[in-house]
DNA sequence: AGATTATAGTTAGGTTGCTAATTAAGTCAA
DNA sequence: TTGACTTAATTAGCAACCTAACTATAATCT
């Protein structure tokens, strides 16, 4: 996401701002300082996730299906849901079956279709992970109050509803 | 980074406490929000990118080099600075160099060393980009005063000390 | 000097995302 | 009932990241 590790300091953002009046530094900072957090943020997840053989993709998967009462969904589902391409939830099913952790299954209702399973498995490498998961995201944001944790949310609407501004 | 589109809801979120009483409910509720939107941001900035043919990795070394006072540094200390390795630098040129952004320059110093200028194309792409994404980052970030910018900053620092929960 | 070690850059091969094209199956209207 | 459209999933090929291994050159240490 952002692999910018030499975040522009003050005088350099003047130098920017200098050539090109436009910027507004103090949005800057604050936008750059966001996607370096999360960025952060991602990839310990990611290395946490992969101290379990998971990454992101795979793991949204597992969870995905742990939501459904039956334990089981469809590719298209899962990759709206996941918010991937279709495409791309075929290789992360492939590796999922692969490692036993999900079941693909034939429809027999609509024979374009596949339901997939979250196997004995897939809930168990859960029941692993989520506790890890879980734990150490609680001690990450311990530092938060309440009242941190609802300006957070409260900013992050803002400029949420900002992100308009790179449409079109 | 954070692709997941279907965000749980309360009730999801309760009854994985339910089964995982690690669960922090309102830590996972912040730390989704603030991967969300920050994915978001970052996908909005590489479209506004690539309306002017470039993604955010190239973006950032044109940048890199442009804070050089002479314009140029080297594959090692852009790839340092951009957060990739000197492998994916090394792509990330060839790109460029195809596009006529950068030069690649033998250093007569160091036999082993390359030199990488910004070309006056490369200049000039930079003209061209940085005041679009400058203006519409103001635009996005318009909602939020100094205070909030301020206590954004603040609280992204204490989820940055945080982090470390995911190490080891 | 000669051997070892470190550094610069590239190449090779893997991953996970994408878009576009393809194949197969279901739907619907004339 | 057939032609056009839609939907489900996959395949193929591209981009940008990674690690590991390699080549060439420079620096350092007996």
């Amino acid at each position: 996401m952002l692999q910018l590790r030499d975040l522009p300091n003050r005088e350099t953002l003047e130098k920017f701002a200098a050539r090109y009046p436009q910027a507004d530094i103090s949005a800057i900072s604050a936008f750059l300082h966001l996607l370096r957090v999360a960025t952060d943020l991602s990839v310990a997840l990611d290395a946490c996730l992969s101290r379990h053989g998971l990454l992101q993709g795979r793991w949204w998967v597992l969870i995905l299906l742990m939501r459904e009462d039956a334990l089981q969904s469809t590719p298209s589902a899962l990759a709206e849901k996941a918010g991937v391409t279709r495409a791309t939830m075929t290789g992360l099913l492939d590796g999922l079956e692969r490692d036993g952790l999900i079941a693909r299954e034939l429809d027999p209702q609509d024979r374009r279709s596949v339901s997939i399973r979250l196997t004995a498995s897939g809930q168990q490498k859960l029941d692993e992970v989520m506790p890890d998961y879980y734990s150490r995201l609680r001690t990450c944001m311990a530092a938060l109050d309440e009242r941190d944790r609802q300006q957070l949310n409260d900013i992050l609407n803002l400029i949420n509803a900002g992100i308009r501004a790179f449409d079109q």
